[in-house]
DNA sequence: GCAAAGCAAGAGCAGTGCTCTCGTTTATGG
DNA sequence: CCATAAACGAGAGCACTGCTCTTGCTTTGC
């Protein structure tokens, strides 16, 4: 994919860019319900049908929107991340999840594209389940590190279900091997609810009840990190809790 | 509502439930984006523009269906509720989290409808607002009565940005005077969150992740339970492993 | 009993995704 | 160097969509 093969295919790829890059101004705009192959070709000057040379179908030209989406958010938590580098483990988190949030509230309709209701018949295909993976990755490097630095808080939890643990120790075997399961089962379920918040928030569902957006996700992605057992050694002296676990 | 105005008005609301059960229909098989008037008026024999006599477009027909859909997770929610009458808070608090949740894996597409991608321009109506409210409130009760019992474990929060403090305090004053502001912010959070986990069950973010939905789900709600407060103490050693004495 | 309102039907408009055909251009192999 | 195959753009066309408007018919209410 590096030498330039010919004027055939580098106006190949040019076009194939430009109809992405129309189609996601539409995205933007309209949604992606209101996605229409004839618009994004009439606004580049060419029939429909040409655009069925680069995109076998409409749904096709979603996948590739999809899997761009995917890989944005996933870019701007990885950014997060390392530029908190150095900080403490809740810091780091609490960065990651707001720039997830951010780059959401930016990005609302690709982020309805990727998080809201898939497509009809839609399946995604396997491209997009690495880039789908990124934001939990990050997340879930947060924790490895924690760990590896003795940074984790590994609180007693209720003892966990066997069908789970086997579930998440799948997980940490292959992406944060030594991570306790309780804590790789807290963070998966973290990682479903920081989606629960964001998704609340921009379709809506917060309309009426949380006006103050910023403040209010700020406190319960703390709250989260606290659950994952992220929270820093400043803020952890305030809750202990009744100890009333074992496993 | 009650006495038969006529065999004309009687005619009406029959062919307009007809039409909504339709619709339904086709919802459940095909999905939201796929509804189309057309097809549903062909299933009823009648022309299309014969529908418009009862829904003015399809927006209002999706409208009805919203209204329909929030009332029966609802219903669903405070049936759930209601059969845990007694019991202790925690042990309600999965409850209506677990028929919430069954609500939606047997009604995918309608629980997309609600609380997937809102469709394109589409601004609710006033009319969903307070059907959409029924899961919150019931959860709501649920820490209210807690609280009520002195079965409600106020946990000392890392302290509550003030914005938040004044939106929860709103909302507590509303439908449950003198619930604790952490209470009611970690129940905010909790509720959003709980609807982070059912979504990505049901749109596949769990596939090759999380196997074990059922027992991930309880897991995830009872940790949800417990950072609401509503962990009661009898609750805590009740885990479907190890068959300790529950209540 | 009659005017008004409600209703079903049909035609029609503008738009959609997608397919097929038909010339043209480009790249490649003999 | 040139012929063949592949890729391409344009256009017509199909089946479908939401929605509007007109035309008659039926029910309702005064």
């Amino acid at each position: 994919m590096s030498a330039i093969r010919g004027a055939r295919e580098r106006a190949r790829s040019e076009i194939t860019a430009a109809i992405k890059d129309e189609a996601r101004l539409q995205l933007a705009r309209d949604g992606a319900a209101k996605l229409s192959l004839r618009a994004v070709a009439r606004e580049l000057g060419m029939v429909s049908s040409a655009l069925y040379r680069y995109f076998p179908s409409r749904d096709d030209l979603l996948t590739a929107l999809i899997v761009d989406a995917y890989n944005a958010v996933g870019a701007a938590a990885e950014a997060a991340l390392a530029a908190g580098d150095g900080k403490a483990p809740a810091a780091r988190w609490t960065a990651v999840c707001r720039a997830v949030r951010d780059w959401a509230l930016a990005h609302p309709h690709e982020y309805a594209l990727i998080y809201g209701t898939p497509v009809p018949g839609y399946t995604a295909p396997l491209t997009t389940v690495e880039p789908a993976g990124r934001v939990a990755l990050t997340l879930l490097s947060i924790a490895r590190e924690a760990h590896a630095d003795g940074r984790l808080v590994v609180r007693p939890v209720d003892s966990l279900p066997r069908t789970v643990h086997t579930d998440v120790e799948r997980i940490a075997a292959e992406y944060a091997p030594g991570l306790p399961a309780p804590t790789a089962a807290a963070l998966v379920a973290a990682w479903a609810q920081l989606f629960g918040l964001i998704g609340f928030e921009l379709f809506g569902q917060f309309n009426q009840v949380v006006e103050a957006r910023d403040a209010f996700f700020a406190h319960a992605v703390r709250s989260l990190a606290h659950q994952v057992g992220l929270a820093g050694p400043d803020e952890e002296a305030a809750i202990p809790d009744e100890a009333a676990a074992g496993t």
